[in-house]
DNA sequence: TAAACAATGTTTTTT
DNA sequence: ACATTGTTTA
């Protein structure tokens, strides 16, 4: 898909599209078949207004994509006079995917089905030239807006008034996503506080570097669509016009600035804005009537309130969109009745919802299985056991799940992974993009496609090292203020400087590179342009010749950069550098998960929402890490934790799992941890609860080990087993950090070996070749263990 | 300029 | 605990 404005937006077919033949009668709609009688009427419904509740589960995009389909088959509509929101890129592509197959691909095209952000960048790539900025202009980041922030707060000392870098830019995401600018702010701030009044000065400097760097932050993207539609109605009119139906999918989870921009689109087009020709039915007084729209979520799922997220969006939708039809899918058709049993259970403790109740006729299979391991590496190794076994059992790897609230909880989970030899993959945590070398290669394309993006500029102007220090950096930047252009020009100009001939020349020869590079983008290939940068900076060949050790991978990162632009390429055959930029600034985490991938997914309970998985393992059930204690002061902060909770619970077809440690350390001490509260509330014989290895003494009190008394003080307790009858397998709240090599130790089935952890076994079976074979070990004590050879900590007796 | 050392923050979730 | 960032020193 090209973001570039090249594709006509007044299509022919404004008209709606010439009825071929009738509906089917609805009996045999192939279209409706298998729906149930809610679904049925989800799909039917022509209400201006239509919100569906959809339960998780409840068949939702089944329910979307057959009521796109329906409109397009019977010529409703033409399909670029649809536009549908989703929430991940992956989830646009699947939806796109299943009308194409319901109707035909051909049938499907010229849908608009996206993003948010996307969808936004689509227009503002269209229109950025109405206010201010050119069609090539840069997405930043959180990364890159804390940069810029921090260079404004240190500038304007801002620190001494107590302001970080980290509030101010938590401050104006928030205040973007309630759409007020620097502007708004000053009038609702109070001007006797120092601090306010410095934040706006912050806010105000901020604004204005990113509109001289050509340049929209993520918020922006939303905010400053809604802004140019509020400006230029004229230009809002385009999209009015040409969108008539307009499909919201997760709108619990939309903030204001998307309530607002849907708001904007779903505006009746005024007389004045339709053209004389147009093909499209007129209202009595000569305007366009609003599009429809078709909102779908759950107020139980919703879980970015951190972010802006307003669940009145939802609650108060028929109060928004009066004479708006509401229809409530409550049937199941993903998970066992436990499985929904235990969800509905917790949900339940939040008040103030509607009530919902989920059901299935799928019956109730097997209970859900509960671990309190001793430290969260035990835990680990009972979720990589787990999960052997299921895989022996025939559930594919790629049909299993492991959920987490932190981030950093995946790294217990990746040692015992790698050590039991399953192969997995960690979904978000976008590493490769932050790494300096990629940002590095990354502010060169940036600073190619778009001349004015002083951020970008400044971090390659000494990258690598040409002696542009900070003080001739900031001999550029005065220089550009006196030309009155960008920095990117004062480079050019570098002769009038007066500097060392020396640095003069070096500017040049970067001014050269990037202006050589900038001219060639509109025509060439994206991996051509990169490497052409690559080649005149000798950027990869100094790296290759530094005599870091660390410097050689980061040379590799950079090749598989290249690798990365020509897979975009091979992709998007019309694609040019700006979309390239573009697609990269707007991955989700989600969006890379390759479903043919034969491995277990790691992922946070954010990222979880909307999948599903035949076997989920939902870890840290615990206090203070889920509800997490930075939840605990805010206000619905608690709620929001089960809302959380529930959607990980609801992710699960088959098999659910919950776990946690008794003890976690984190940054770098170990602290003791108690049940979560959400786990009580889960009916006791729904779970299966296993108990770590040594810990059968105390089996009897299994169910209270869960911790919680009634009453107060004494909030938990393990008992006497946790200090007193650790069994010599109890993990050490430290799996052995240094990288074992066995070098070339090789085991064959019946060898004895003693492990460090597991103590004595007998290996059974001995799979693969090389550095990756791997043992299968029956141990006297902590039962069958996989292993990587190469690196277990074990040795040959 | 680089290396050595100290200080600091990181762990809430993300487009 | 660990990694990144800033500061001092050679």
């Amino acid at each position: 898909m090209s973001f570039l404005p090249d594709e006509s937006l007044d299509i022919p077919g404004l008209a709606p599209p010439p009825r071929s033949q009738p509906a089917p009668a609805a009996t045999d709609d192939p279209l409706l078949a298998g729906l149930n009688p809610q679904q049925r009427a989800a799909v039917l419904s022509r209400a201006d207004a239509l919100l569906i509740v959809a339960g998780a589960g409840s068949g939702k995009t089944s329910v979307l994509t057959r009521r796109i389909a329906r409109l397009l088959r019977d010529r409703e509509l033409w399909p670029s006079q649809i536009l549908a929101i989703t929430f991940t890129n992956k989830a646009a592509g699947e939806m796109r995917e299943r009308v194409g197959q319901l109707i035909g691909h051909e049938a499907a095209n010229g849908m608009w089905i996206s993003t948010f952000h996307s969808a936004c960048v689509r227009i503002l790539r269209r229109e950025a030239q109405q206010f201010g900025f050119t069609q090539a202009f840069t997405i930043y980041d959180s990364a890159d807006s804390r940069a810029l922030i921090k260079r404004i707060v240190k500038d304007l000392q801002a620190d001494t008034l107590g302001l970080t870098v980290s509030a101010a830019a938590g401050k104006i995401s928030r205040l973007k996503n309630e759409l007020i600018d620097a502007e708004g702010y000053s009038r609702q701030l109070n001007p006797n506080d120092p601090t306010e009044v410095m934040f706006l000065e912050v806010f105000r400097r901020y604004s204005a570097e990113l509109a001289r760097a050509n340049a929209f932050d993520f918020d922006d993207l939303i905010a400053q669509t809604v802004y140019l539609f509020r400006a230029f109605p004229q230009v809002a009119a385009l999209y009015q016009r040409r969108f008539r139906h307009i499909l919201v999918d997760e709108y619990q989870d939309t903030n204001h600035a998307q309530y607002a921009l849907i708001r904007e689109l779903t505006r009746a087009v005024e007389p004045q804005h339709v053209p004389a020709d147009t093909r499209i039915e007129t209202d009595a007084t000569g305007g366009i009537p609003a599009a429809a729209l078709t909102v779908v979520g759950d107020s139980d799922q919703s879980i970015y309130a951190f972010r802006g997220a307003d669940i009145r969006n939802i609650v108060e939708f028929e109060r928004d969109f009066p004479g708006a039809e509401v229809i409530l899918l409550e049937q199941n058709y993903r998970s066992t009745q436990t499985i929904l049993d235990a969800a509905n259970a917790v949900i339940g403790n939040n008040f103030d919802r509607i009530a919902k109740n989920l059901f299935t006729e799928v019956g109730a299979g097997d209970r859900i299985v509960g671990f309190t391991g001793y430290s969260q590496h035990d835990e680990a190794q009972f979720v990589a056991d787990e999960i052997q076994k299921i895989h022996e059992q025939g559930v594919p790897y790629n049909q299993i799940a492991v959920f987490y609230r932190t981030n950093a909880q995946t790294r217990a989970l990746e040692e015992i992974f790698i050590r039991s030899a399953l192969p997995y993959r960690v979904l978000g945590g976008t590493k490769f993009y932050e790494r300096a070398e990629i940002k590095d290669a990354m502010a060169y394309l940036i600073a190619v496609a778009n001349p004015a993006d002083a951020l970008a500029l400044r971090r390659i102007l000494n990258t690598p090292k040409r002696g542009i220090g900070p003080a001739t950096e900031t001999a550029l930047a005065l220089h550009a203020d006196q030309l009155g252009g960008t920095m990117r020009d004062a480079l050019g100009d570098a002769a009038a400087l007066g500097l060392g001939p020396k640095v003069t020349a070096a500017i040049l020869d970067l001014s050269g590179i990037l202006d050589d590079a900038t001219a060639t983008i509109d025509t060439a290939l994206v991996p051509d342009v990169l490497t052409a940068i690559l080649e005149r900076t000798k950027y990869v060949e100094l790296l290759r010749a530094s005599r870091d050790p660390q410097d050689e991978a980061r040379a590799e990162n950079v090749e598989e950069l290249v690798a990365v632009t020509r897979e975009f390429q091979r992709n998007n055959p019309e694609g040019r550098l700006v979309d390239f930029l573009t697609e990269v600034a707007l991955v989700a985490a989600a969006d890379d998960l390759d479903d043919s991938s034969g491995t277990v997914s790691l992922m946070t309970l954010h990222t979880a929402k909307g999948l599903e998985y035949d076997a989920v393992f939902i870890t840290g059930v615990e206090e203070n890490l889920l509800p997490h204690q930075m939840s605990a002061s805010e206000p619905g902060g608690p709620a929001e934790e089960r809302r959380l909770f529930y959607v990980g619970i609801t992710r699960a077809r088959k098999k659910l799992h919950l776990s946690l440690a008794m003890t976690r350390s984190t940054f770098g001490d170990t602290q003791v941890a108690a049940p979560s509260r959400y786990l009580q509330e889960i009916p006791t014989e729904l779970i299966d609860w296993r108990d770590a290895p040594g810990m059968g003494m105390r089996s009897t009190s299994s169910q209270r080990s869960l911790g919680t008394t009634r009453s107060g003080r004494e909030q938990f307790s393990y008992g006497t087993s946790l200090p007193l009858g650790k069994p010599k397998t109890e993990w050490a709240n430290r799996v052995t950090a240094t990288v074992r090599d066995n070098g070339d130790l090789t085991l064959a089935a019946g060898d004895r070996i003693r492990h460090v952890d597991f103590g004595e076994g007998r290996v059974t079976t001995v799979t693969g070749t090389g550095p990756k074979s791997i043992a299968e070990v029956q141990f006297e004590s902590a039962g069958r263990k996989r292993l990587l050879i190469k690196i277990a900590p074990i040795e040959k007796i």
